[in-house]
DNA sequence: CTGTTAGCGCGTTCAC
DNA sequence: GTGAACGCGCTAACAG
């Protein structure tokens, strides 16, 4: 079925293929006569160009692909939100690459440089390596990184360490001292650099600040996701002298904390504080005090950058780094400690 | 850069395009010597067929579409999730249509049966009239529908009225008798028969079973999301006489009745159930009282229908229904009402 | 203005 | 076992 081609439709209306091309692509120079015949074969006949055809002949696809931790990271499905929007804009197609092993990072990271299929290419909290950014560099599709960061690469970012440093300073002023921090594994196979790594380092810098220890059995990691998030917090609350605070490197970390506490009976925040880094949705209808980065301006932001490198050739060799602004959002699970 | 085409290959390994091609679709009637030759060659140049010319040749994308209200509904992510997974499996790629308007919803109906980018379709959530199911038989591509249902299409659904029943029938259980029901708009241009009305159905029932009179003024519909849903309960709940119990179409819905509840100062369940529906991954953090429907299952179930479809051209044709079972999961949002 | 033809890159006959 | 030629459906360049 539907397979009626440029051809017969250049057969019903008595005409040929280049002129059937030409009203479809609404050349100019086309009678009025003509295009009306033409038109009403393509009605008929319920003619559509097929799509794979077209892009071969054009270089050119009119997709852009996509590559993130979808499923790991809610704040991924909130990006990728601000990305489609600026795809619909521009009448592109969505093609999505999930990731959740290393392999299969490895293996996109090694295919997704050669670019058919996509105009343009946009990668998620995923960091590239020295070596792959070479690649994606060589590769003959634009490259626009989200919430990851290369330095010879086009990248959306935000300020990964001074977040940190905001979380744990806030929680250091309410008057906390004994402040933990919890994040996913920092030497992770799937990021190079993440940004739990840069978080920590604001972390430790806002602990020095304040003359605070850094006690290392405050600080745990474990893979990303809530019920890691929660089994580390029960061991931290567990502890001979628990922290009074707990930093988590993500809000869905930071449900994990909620669900550890309030299966303990520990009341947050009069007995525990805790903050979160994303303000994804629910955040806000659970009062989770956190650290906002813009996502869903990140995808949009991302978008728009990859659209301007794929019209421009030179800006697509630049770095461009865009920086987001970072907001502590002060809900209800962040209080000073009880006084001793 | 990365131009490097099969003829470039070809020629540096001395043989001809024929034999790249046997080799790289790894044809048996090559000879050991030269394959070795040609892999070389291959691997000297990083060459890498273009998918978009391998796929016009073959008549064949090895892509999925999906078309869903993802952003909208984050069932739809979760359902996402079980497709991703069988389609990784097969190494097909995920070609994503979000839509959020009718427009785009109708465009896309109008588009889609095209199939060329892609074997197969999946469409979630969306209800296609009978003009539209007649499309989409006629069209190239197979088409499974999810969470969605037409008599002439292959499918994957629940008991959206039982499902009803079975939430308004555990309210009554308890002991209520004052009811409310709040859902998305039923007669909504984005589906043609909404599961919101088949759940309707099921708590009408539920009631006339009890011999619980229908109140209208418990019932209340308006755009599926969290604020429009709390703004919903926020009038049910100034009501001269207040339901004790809400029945909320999502689970979505249940979080703005829960925020409600809590803006109000009244406390769930003491003062208050509320029961919600889908059980998405959130929902068990919450402590929410809802029908689990599988979700990823769904999505898994769909895809594997698809493949199906896909390689027998018979049952692509059939319209086979898969029904999923569901379940009361009752967690800390329901109680009996307060004894009077 | 419009018909014809040559590719786009690859898979696949069909002879050799 | 292997090379050459054709076709997938469409666009663009070139005649007319």
């Amino acid at each position: 079925m539907s397979e009626v081609t440029i051809r017969d439709v250049a057969k019903a209306a008595g005409v040929g293929v280049g002129t059937v091309s030409r009203v479809l692509n609404n050349h100019p120079s086309v009678r009025e006569s003509t295009r009306k015949k033409v038109e009403e074969a393509i009605e008929a006949l319920d003619y559509k160009p097929h799509r794979i055809a077209r892009q071969l002949s054009l270089g050119k696809t009119s997709n852009i692909g996509v590559v993130a931790p979808f499923f790991i990271r809610p704040s991924s499905v909130e990006r990728l939100r601000g990305v489609e929007t600026i795809l619909a804009e521009h009448k592109y197609d969505l093609v999505l690459y999930n990731v959740e092993t290393k392999e299969r990072r490895d293996q996109l990271f090694e295919s997704l440089p050669r670019g058919d299929m996509f105009d343009g290419l946009l990668i998620i909290t995923l960091t590239p390596n020295d070596d792959e950014a070479e690649r994606l560099l060589r590769g003959s599709v634009p490259v626009v990184l989200v919430d990851a960061s290369h330095p010879r690469l086009n990248r959306v970012v935000i300020d990964d360490v001074l977040g940190g440093y905001m979380a744990t300073k806030h929680l250091i002023d309410l008057g906390h001292e004994r402040i933990a921090y919890i994040s996913d594994i920092l030497e992770s196979p799937f990021e190079h650099v993440g940004a739990s790594s840069l978080r920590y380092r604001g972390y430790r810098d806002a602990l020095a600040e304040a003359g605070l220890p850094f006690l290392p059995e405050y600080y745990h990691q474990d893979q990303h996701g809530v019920p890691q998030a929660r089994k580390m917090v029960h061991e931290l609350l567990a502890l001979p002298a628990p922290p009074t605070a707990i930093f988590a490197a993500s809000d869905t970390q930071a449900i994990g904390a909620l669900q550890a506490a309030s299966e303990r009976g520990i009341v947050v925040p009069d007995q525990l504080s805790v903050i979160g880094f994303d303000d994804i949705e629910i955040a806000e209808f659970l009062k989770l005090t956190t650290i906002h980065q813009p996502l869903f301006t990140s995808g949009v932001e991302g978008a728009a950058l990859l659209f301007q490198c794929m019209q421009s050739s030179k800006l697509k060799r630049e770095a461009n780094e865009i920086q987001l602004p970072l907001r502590l959002i002060e809900r209800a699970t962040t209080a000073p400690p009880i006084s001793i």
